[in-house]
DNA sequence: CGTCTCGTTGAGAGTTTTCAATGTAAGTGG
DNA sequence: CCACTTACATTGAAAACTCTCAACGAGACG
């Protein structure tokens, strides 16, 4: 149940076995089924969420409903509102599963107590945002200055988990565009 | 010269009086003129950066060779191309200063040292990137999912320090937008 | 005084969205 | 297992939004 996240740390850190016993003792195992919500807009976002099997994706509703994509998270992806769940404001974001999912969950609480029992965790999510940021940085780039078909033609080479695993629907949101924006630039690029 | 770096850094964690000695000899000051570059696309990004005076911005350059602004950075913040300076890669941005500035560079090395002997600035980066990805995760919805106008009120209400300080050309390139769609958009606000 | 940058304005072009219609695939309940 | 519903991908046409190009005036600076 711990082996992906454990793993995961070890990747960047080491822990004592000591630690680890403790460390798994900060979370709380969920399962969540396909399109039930973790996290609904409105409320306060009480956890961060390791998936440590399935995937689930994080969403703003536009004016008319439509879901607008922020992140996808797979398995070994950490996922939350995380203005939300810092500062205990009400989330903007809606965090649901897109398949059957399981989570490892800690609460701000045990967050805080988790990096001053074991302050190597500081260091395991200081890697961790520091890597997350790049991403971010780019993503912005990307979005604030390419075309429809450079953000699409970027997403297909630099991830191709998302573009294999997930409906032409989710990708377009997840890019900002609209799913006949994805449709036409998959034909022009197939015909080419 | 380090005060506003050790106010910044004792906001977020305490540090004892021996590690902000310790903590300073892992910066090199440095001064730059307005439009001096601190890197270029294509170098490897040596230093992470702390202004502590003046304003600078990274970007890139588009194919006609505009720039397109992904960061301000003002007095208290950190600037770098991250990937660069993390991965030893070739940077994609450009960094320069808007106003003359004046600089606190630690060098990859340096950092990875810094943590080490000073455990708890692990905890203040992780801190300090912890909020950064909250500021980004909402620019990237923006910038996803808002329009222009949308955009440029949002950036008016929430940062008054940009739309005060520097000019609309800058806004409009931070914006993704150009400069003529911002002078529009202030147009028909002001006219509302 | 001349030069340069910046902000504004107009017109036209280009890109992307919206709306509507259709066919197909997938999921659900009897 | 089939009928029904729902979701998804595609296509066309029109609308909306934003950019590009060009021109002009104001202000800063040497």
């Amino acid at each position: 149940m711990f082996d992906v996240l454990i793993i995961h740390i070890q990747q960047k850190v080491k822990l004592e076995d000591n630690q680890i016993e403790l460390l798994k003792s900060f979370f709380i195992h969920k399962k969540l089924r396909r399109k039930q919500y973790l996290l609904q807009e409105g409320e306060i976002c009480k956890n961060l969420a390791f998936v440590s099997k399935g995937i689930l994706k994080s969403y703003i509703l536009d004016e008319k409903g439509n879901e607008r994509i922020s992140l996808f998270a797979f398995e070994g992806w950490w996922i939350s509102d995380f203005n939300s769940f810092l500062n205990e404001e009400k989330a903007f974001l809606n965090i649901d599963a897109i398949e059957d999912s399981e989570l490892l969950l800690i609460s701000r609480e045990k967050y805080e107590e988790l990096t001053l029992q074991i302050p190597i965790m500081d260091r395991y999510f200081r890697i961790l945002y520091q890597n997350s940021l790049v991403t971010k940085d780019y993503r912005l780039v990307i979005s604030n200055n390419f075309t429809a078909e450079e953000k699409y033609l970027q997403l297909v080479q630099s991830n191709p988990e998302i573009t294999q695993k997930l409906s032409h629907t989710l990708i377009a949101s997840y890019l900002g565009l609209s799913p006949e924006t994805i449709s036409r630039i998959r034909k022009k690029i197939l015909l080419q």
